[in-house]
DNA sequence: CATGAATGAGTTTTCATTCAT
DNA sequence: CATGAATGAAAACTCATTCAT
């Protein structure tokens, strides 16, 4: 907050300006976890990440073009975990269960990772509509890849033989989200471990045609 | 300062409290529809209902307690519908199937009816400790329905063997009322019709054994 | 503002009438006590005296109204207490310090038996000019009966000789109601009997020549 | 206001925040003499101090922070005055009298300068318990300067041999505290000179022994 | 006279955003 | 680019008072 960095400082102006950035997005991330979007003012944001007002308007037209920089981030850095391990070679594994199981569990304890960022940016996805788009998008992303694993499964005969396709894509992706978007929303008390059991086996019978159990 | 109360017309001092306060509830209803929570104003909803600020507060403490009543009136009425056609003496209906479908279609369809509405409470149930303590609430009143339903339907041998039935009522109320939730909010645009269709398997295969087919 | 009672104050016809304005006096004083004047509103001294605000307004123009109303009361009380006991025959007992000492003490009593009243009432005679009218008339008919009795305790040789008996009668009759007002504002803590007796040496000294001590 | 830094007319940062501090807290000054504190609204004082409300709200958390600020400026100006002129050595003069007055006067002439503002001042302190405080506080410090004085003139022998000295040192600071403020607050009309001579004398007797008289 | 529902002007207070330095 | 003082529109809420019944 000093007056003089001007000076002496060779840090080149691309790089002091991502940094600055940075320590913005960084402050509002704590803040909205702590406070909520709407309880978190500009000022503070500012003043936690050590620079003016004016700076945080240098880099973002608005409070929520901040959000809508923090939501991207988060994402995506969701989307690849979920299907790092989501590919299809693991289809013909001889287990799907514990498949079905990881990718559930990943997707639930990513999210509790940044509940309370989660949980802000949701509240911004029913309200406003840019946000509801990207949303949407990046959950189109997530039913594409879904969708072709699901496709091949079937081609491979390990699904019931009328599932949609379209539908289970759908809804598989959906209850996931939905489920673990309860979670870090607080709604659900629910032991989560049993739930997750109890997620991965309704994917798995309704996805799957029924096989002897192994366990 | 109402249109009517003309000649004859005597309206004892209880029900003209009752009738203001009704067209308060009203007039927030349908601005909390239109513009969601935080863009109503209580001077809005005061002048929509054809009352003054003053009477919109001798009423409601303020905005949050007015839409606390309205949240539970609506929640009242979505359990009376959902568990309405849901007794345990359908549970012996040849088929499962149709009772199963004809409960989700329900319960999508009622929350359809004021999408706006639920998407504004679902708003205030993410960020508001007491609207979400309401919600809890309501959905423990839903969850010990479908635990009874699922376990008689358990001991009857319907189920599968292994199924664990509070996780289960948990998983399916949930799941029915996330993707109810989702298709108010608008997070979603698949096709509702089958959409219900796999929800519907997906809980049917999840709760019950497999059974020929009929269709 | 000539005529018996001022404007505003509509005269009971009946005894339920004075019984109406009777209950809302004493809710008032009540009220005004505990919460101050500013803070009890006219809906809930109204409540308080189990009637209507309609009432209210019937028997008093405005709460400033009622407190009117009451400054008068509370007023004429204190004048008689106070100069009950001061009278000319008292001048010429033998001991005078007593004397003060009484009316002293009586005047603080006085008012703490009412000292949130008393408050209340001195806080509008500050802001208000039709309270300070009031206060300034009500201390002048207590002036005049005290510089009687300082002229005649002067005429008898009893003051100092060079006594001015005008500013004597204010400067003893201010002193006197600022202290014990000092005493009912919470504004001091010291020892009240010490107090009063300084007081009463103060006055005694200031008034009257030096004389032989008794004690 | 154009043009770099180069020329005199550069107000640096804290001195314009300084400045419009002063701005703010000279309209409040002179709006609560005007019109009273409750009367002036804070919309107001911004306005009069030529800022917006923003910048109030910047400086003052509210209307009653602003006037414990100016509490403060005033009780501390106050205190300076009056015992300037009123140390140990004046003790020895061989006039005790003029002394005294000219302690008296000054309390009183001080006070009269900004009538306007000690009035609302003790408005406050009447009714809020801060206030009270920190008038108490204010009150203390008078008080312990008061009472090694008298003590002092005790010891010297000046005074009355049994003068209660705690008591005495209360008693002449709230005597003389609070004629000034009845003239402030315009609750006595009597003719300064001659209260300001009674007081006089009723403290110097109060006191002192009786001495051969000057004049 | 009594009632009490209804009124709405008036205040306080917040905070995203701007702009002169 | 950085700064942070200043802005002012906007929202919540109060309460003395009225008036139809």
């Amino acid at each position: 907050m000093g007056g003089s960095q001007g000076l002496g400082t060779t840090i080149p102006k691309q790089e002091r300006s991502k940094q600055t950035k940075e320590k913005i997005v960084q402050a509002a991330i704590m803040l909205f976890q702590e406070r909520g979007y709407e309880r978190t003012t500009s000022n503070e944001i500012a003043s936690a990440a050590g620079v003016s007002v004016g700076s945080f308007y240098v880099y973002f037209t608005d409070k929520r073009n901040l959000l809508l920089t923090i939501f991207d981030r988060v994402s995506d850095e969701l989307f690849k975990n979920i299907f790092h391990n989501l590919t299809p070679e693991h289809l013909f594994e001889p287990e799907l269960r514990p498949l079905i199981r990881q990718a559930v569990a990943q997707a639930i304890a990513d999210k509790q990772k940044r509940a309370g960022l989660h949980r802000v940016i949701y509240e911004l996805v029913l309200k406003d509509s840019e946000f509801a788009g990207r949303h949407k998008a990046a959950m189109q992303r997530g039913n594409t890849k879904l969708r072709e694993l699901i496709s091949l499964a079937k081609k491979a005969g390990l699904t019931h033989d009328d599932l949609d396709v379209d539908a289970a894509a759908f809804m598989v992706q959906r209850v996931v989200f939905d489920i673990s978007q309860d979670y870090v929303a607080g709604a659900v008390e629910f032991d989560m471990e049993r739930a997750i059991d109890s997620l991965t086996d309704m994917i798995d019978r309704y996805l799957y045609k029924p096989r002897p159990r192994r366990d």
